[in-house]
DNA sequence: ACAATAGTGTCTGTGAGACAGTATTGT
DNA sequence: ACAATACTGTCTCACAGACACTATTGT
């Protein structure tokens, strides 16, 4: 029972769509390739899941190597396993969403290959299904915005109502009035908590500073018009 | 460059979740493990993944293999990957969920194992990490109906609005306003297109038959309250 | 006639979107 | 003073929920 004979052989591998908001653009975490196939094009970070590790695991400590950072948003994004995805082999990637705040120029990897931070418009063409992926990623993130509270994780820790409205601005690509915005996220139920500090750092009035509440979606969502 | 000592091997498995109303509740398919490990407990159907066949392609054919059925709603639910969800090897599973109309009784598998409907808040423990498997996709339907018209794929080609009402009640375990329900439905763009006919199957007053509609997305959605 | 179901109308409260107006800072 | 941003208030329209009422069948 259950003999190498009985299954085909098969690489696991977790790829990772990171997104965080740079210079007014959404921007996602590429790093190029230096092997072939696809050598020298920017791909989706990523690696062979452990004999040992969970495939959470393996998205976590893929995402530390790369990004030096835990403790983001780090949710799965699914699965793609097309015969032909990698010429090599038969590989199938489980994909991972992560959104992080606005982090320092991206760590190189173990493997010292370039990394950059890319807006997700233009990212060009990927290697593999890479590009796939990271629309699917995009687009999770869009519709994650209207009922959950994970515009937040873009945010630094304390962040201001303006600063959270910026968030779903560049996400959505739309643009969003300020004073129903206010209303609107200060009236959800467990989405704020005032930090009870203000800042000017965005100019003008001195702005109350917010954490994140224990919300974990939103009543009533945020839709996109 | 990638030889198998480079990446441990895995067996990646599709899982299906599938899902039907039958005597006025959400049953899943299960099917009986006629080995160990669990021999004898209930567990999902699903089967490897072969060499040549994508993930989406394993579990049509799986899904045509347990019910005889295709062109329901099938679609990827998520992986499951725990080191040791399988005691024997490490196994990567797909989930993937599928709503479909009420069937004929389960055809036996190809292994001429036992099958049945069971409903899914009874289904007891299940093999590996099949209860979990099974609690996240009944969810996934639960919210898919919110803003999908995918409450009609558990419908036949033509019903009533009153079916799907029954649909939405079961699937939610929430009753909701005949009269409310008729309004909206049949005010979201692209949802329902009548066919013309009627029927008195219901009893009372002869019902308009609908098609489901176009729209992939409902605008407004509904919304559990 | 009556039960049963289909479908419409009406009212009320809530919330979204538009936008006027006030508050508090830096320069 | 002025620009800039934060925040509050007000109006209108759309829609959800509650529920009265009418319509059309089978028995």
């Amino acid at each position: 029972m259950y003999r190498p004979s009985d299954f085909p052989p098969f690489a696991v591998t977790v790829d990772l769509v990171v997104l965080t908001l740079r210079s007014d653009e959404l921007c996602a975490l590429l790093v190029r390739r230096g092997e072939a196939p696809h050598k020298g094009r920017w791909a989706l970070p990523g690696g062979f899941v452990r004999e040992d590790e969970s495939l959470d695991a393996a998205a976590a400590r893929e995402l530390a190597e790369e990004t030096g950072l835990d403790r983001v948003h780090l949710e799965q994004l699914g699965s793609y396993g097309d015969p032909r995805r990698d010429p090599r082999m038969r590989v199938v990637s489980v994909a991972y969403l992560a959104l992080a705040p606005d982090l320092p120029v991206p760590v190189a990897g173990t493997d010292a290959s370039e990394a950059r931070w890319s807006p997700v418009d233009t990212a060009g063409k990927l290697a593999f299904d890479h590009g796939r992926i990271l629309a699917d990623g995009v687009e999770r993130a869009r519709s994650k915005l209207e009922y959950t509270p994970l515009g937040t994780a873009f945010c630094a820790p304390d962040f201001t109502v303006a600063e959270l409205r910026r968030v779903y601005e560049l996400v959505w690509g739309t643009a969003l009035d300020a004073r129903n915005f206010h209303r609107k996220v200060t009236g959800v139920p467990g989405l704020l908590e005032p930090t009870g500090e203000t800042t000017t750092r965005d100019g003008g009035r001195p702005a109350q500073l917010y954490r994140r509440g224990p919300a974990a979606t939103l009543h009533p969502p945020l839709v996109r018009s």
